[in-house]
DNA sequence: TTGACATAGTTCGACATCGAACTATAATGA
DNA sequence: TCATTATAGTTCGATGTCGAACTATGTCAA
C-alpha cells in the first residue's frame, strides 16, 4: 500500500503520453499538454491575459511565454497588448484555434471514457474523492 | 468525477516538488527525484548497468547518462566499464553514496505518512487500487 | 568464419520548465 | 506630485527529458 507515489508519478507520464499523440493526430504536432491547458481556458473564456493562462494551466509566466509564443507561431492564437492595461497581453484564439474545439472536446471526452474503462461509477466517486484528500495533504506539506 | 486527470497532474508536480526540496535539504541540492529513483535502485541492488537504471526510473538510455554523469559528477556514484561485457557500464555508490541511505529512507517514510494523513486504510488501499486499473487502461491506450 | 542482427551507451538538437534578474506600467500614500 | 511598492511580462541560463542518429560490442545463423 506503499505504491501511490508511483501510480500517480507513471498515470501522469503515460496520460501525458497519450495527449501528445492525440494532438499529433489532429495535426498539432509538437504540441504539449500545457498548451491543450491553454485552448481549454480560451474555449471557454474568449480571450485570456499571460496572468490568467499562467495560472489557470499552473505553469510560471516565463514558461507562459514560450508556450503562447509557439501557438502564435502556429497560428492558433494572438498576443496583443491590452488597452486597458498596456502592461497585460491579450491571448485570442484565431478562426483556426477556434476551428479546433470539436476535436479537442472529443479527445478530453475519450480520455475520461478509457481512464475509467472497467470502474465502477461509485471507485471513480471514490479515487476522486481521496486523491483530492490526498493533494491538500502535498500542498500543505509544500507550503510549510 | 472527471478531475481524474487534472489531481494525478498536480499530485504528481506537488510531490516532485517537495521530493527536490527534501533533497536539498539533506544536501543534494540540485537533484531530482529520478536521481532518486537511481539510488533507491542502487541501495537495494548495490550495482547496476546504465540499461537497468533507465527501466527502474522509466527512463530513456539517454536521459540516463546525463542523470548517472551528474551524479558521478557529485562524487555520490562512480560508473567503470564492465569486464563482463564492454559495451555496459556498471554504476557503484561511492562511500557517500552509500552514506545516505539513511536520510533517504526517512523522506520516503514522511512522504508516504504524509501523503495518507487523515485517509483510513481502507481508502488507501482502494485508491491504489483503482489507480492500478487506471494505469492499466492508459498503458493499454499508449500501446495502441 | 563472417555477415546480419541485436544490444549498451553516448551525442545531439529540441523543448517544457523553472527561478532570478530585468523592464515597463499601474497604484498608492504621504 | 512624486516616491515607493505592486503587478505584467520577457529574457536568460540551467536542467530533465525525449527521439534520432551514431558507435561499439556481442550474438547467432548459414
Amino acid at each position: 500500500m506503499y505504491e501511490i507515489g508511483k501510480l500517480v508519478a507513471r498515470i501522469h507520464e503515460a496520460s501525458h503520453k497519450w495527449l501528445m499523440s492525440e494532438l499529433a493526430s489532429i495535426g498539432l504536432k509538437s504540441l504539449a499538454p500545457s498548451h491543450g491547458d491553454i485552448l481549454v481556458y480560451l474555449f471557454e473564456h474568449g480571450e485570456a491575459t499571460m496572468h490568467e493562462l499562467a495560472q489557470f494551466a499552473h505553469r510560471t509566466k516565463s514558461t507562459m511565454t514560450v508556450l503562447v509564443d509557439k501557438m502564435v507561431q502556429l497560428g492558433i492564437v494572438t498576443k496583443e497588448k491590452s488597452t486597458l492595461d498596456s502592461r497585460s497581453q491579450i491571448v485570442r484564439l484565431t478562426k483556426y484555434g477556434e476551428s479546433l474545439q470539436g476535436a479537442f472536446n472529443d479527445i478530453s471526452r475519450r480520455y475520461i471514457a478509457f481512464m475509467y474503462s472497467g470502474v465502477c461509477d461509485k471507485d471513480a466517486i471514490a479515487v476522486e474523492r481521496i486523491l483530492s484528500k490526498i493533494l491538500s495533504n502535498v500542498q500543505k506539506e509544500n507550503t510549510e
